[in-house]
RNA sequence: GGGCGAAUACCAGAGUGGCCAAAUGGGGCAGACUGUAAAUCUGCUGGUUUAUACCUUCGGUGGUUCGAAUCCAUCUUCGCCCA
């Protein structure tokens, strides 16, 4: 995998680069939809790939062990021809399952004890495992196994899961450097930096990540219930010790605002279940503002979803009818707002790249931040 | 014409003397959701309100009782059965 960096935003850290893997061209910053086990909910790779134009997008090791499980994977050959999606994907380790799982699994030294949320079985997730697995997968980009503790862990705690994280990440990483890919092209690894909301642990964890030399380096463990304002500072620490040349990926972040203020700050991917969960819950965002479809202030609103959105679903279907439908119950609901998010999100991104490009981001960022927060 | 049964909040439906402004479900109205155990979860849903407070409610009217959605009488409407 290589990256170059195409421009930088004068004023601000922002910077538009180009990602290239054996399964294509990712522009940066971009953002990645989350396809936990093989598939975005509710939407089809067609619309994702000629509507949406993802460029890249998650699988999950966690999930996608569990079911369909590692022979299935295999003997198809990889997710890619499993799935059928021929763009370049990136596997989470499973790291944020040690956290949204927490009354799951227990972590000891050599790895993660976790409990099957599907049948309760018992599995061991070791960083060398994962790394195993993540082969199997056959992800471009594959995740280190990490700790993702709590936005609100304390500084002991917080010292005590990055030493662990660190010790991992020697493990998986030595482990990848002694494996190669099954199906005939590269793949990227990519440590993690942690340390929660503390500076001095966030500047350690990055330089010690730096020290790998890998293609590209994640910052986790933020939006995990810290305040937003300290996310974004330590993304600041954070990216100030990691490498320029290589893409920073800021994991599971996050709302249309994070995501600009994270590019502003020299984060060039990321990646969040928001727009498809929050849609599917009937959450819209729009380049004018939030909408929550439910709301009866739609009910006789027959103008166009979002007039002069990114996608062909904000000019044929109505607000009323779209509100109708998640009122009603129906899956076509979910569809078309996950259609929606994913082209809305991808539209912004894709407007910030833009805008670096041009020169101009410092000045286009804090009014769009200001229109996509907005309450509609 | 006769007999039996039923009428409870937006709907359905519990409740058969005080712990009832009234269970539960649906519907309605809002909110939450950040590397997906989420097509999920939470709150409100008679009125006034800060309220463990007061007021008005259980088909209508009139009673019994310290106290009635609950008991009695009667009227109205609906359902079923017999002619």
């Amino acid at each position: 995998m290589d990256f170059k960096v195409e421009a930088t935003a004068p004023g601000t850290n922002a910077r538009a680069g180009m990602i290239s893997t054996d399964h294509g061209m990712v522009p940066t910053p971009i953002f990645m939809p989350v396809g936990t086990v093989g598939s975005v909910k509710g939407v089809h790779f067609r619309e994702l790939r000629d509507d949406i134009d993802a460029k890249i997008i998650l699988g999950n090791t966690y999930h996608l062990y569990l079911r369909p499980g590692l022979d299935i994977l295999r003997r198809a050959g990889g997710l890619h021809k499993f799935n059928g999606w021929d763009r370049p994907i990136l596997t989470d380790s499973g790291g944020f399952q040690v956290f949204s799982l927490s009354a799951n699994r227990k972590l000891k030294e050599e790895g993660a004890y976790f409990r099957s949320h599907i049948d309760g079985s018992k599995h061991l997730f070791t960083p060398e495992g994962v790394v195993d697995i993540e082969r199997i997968i056959g992800a471009d980009i594959m995740m280190a196994l990490d700790e993702c503790p709590p936005g609100t862990s304390d500084y002991d705690y917080a010292k005590k899961s990055l030493g662990l994280t660190m010790r991992w990440l020697k493990r998986g990483w030595d482990r990848y450097k002694a494996t190669e890919g099954l199906y005939g092209y590269r793949q990227a690894y990519f440590p993690i930096v942690q340390g929660c909301v503390y500076p001095d642990l966030r500047r350690e964890a990055a330089k010690a990540v730096a020290d790998f030399g890998a293609d590209g380096n994640a910052i986790g463990g933020l939006a995990v219930g810290e305040p937003t304002e300290k996310m974004y500072e330590m993304i600041e620490v954070v990216n100030d010790i990691l490498p320029a040349d290589k893409p920073r990926y800021l994991m599971g972040v996050g709302t249309p605002a994070n995501i600009l203020e994270a590019i502003d700050r020299g984060v060039d991917m990321m990646d969040c279940v928001m727009p498809t969960r929050n849609g599917r819950n009937g959450m819209l965002f729009t380049r004018n503002g939030i909408m929550n479809m439910r709301n009866k202030k739609w009910a006789d609103d027959f103008s166009p979803l979002d007039e002069g959105g990114a996608s062909y679903v904000d000019e044929v279907y109505s607000k009323a009818y779209v509100r109708h439908l998640f009122v009603s119950n129906e899956l076509l609901a979910m569809q078309i707002a996950s259609i929606h998010n994913l082209a809305f999100y991808l539209w912004l991104v894709g407007e910030a790249r833009r805008h670096i490009i041009a020169g101009d981001f410092a000045t286009w960022k804090p009014t769009m931040v200001e229109a996509v927060t907005r309450r509609l």
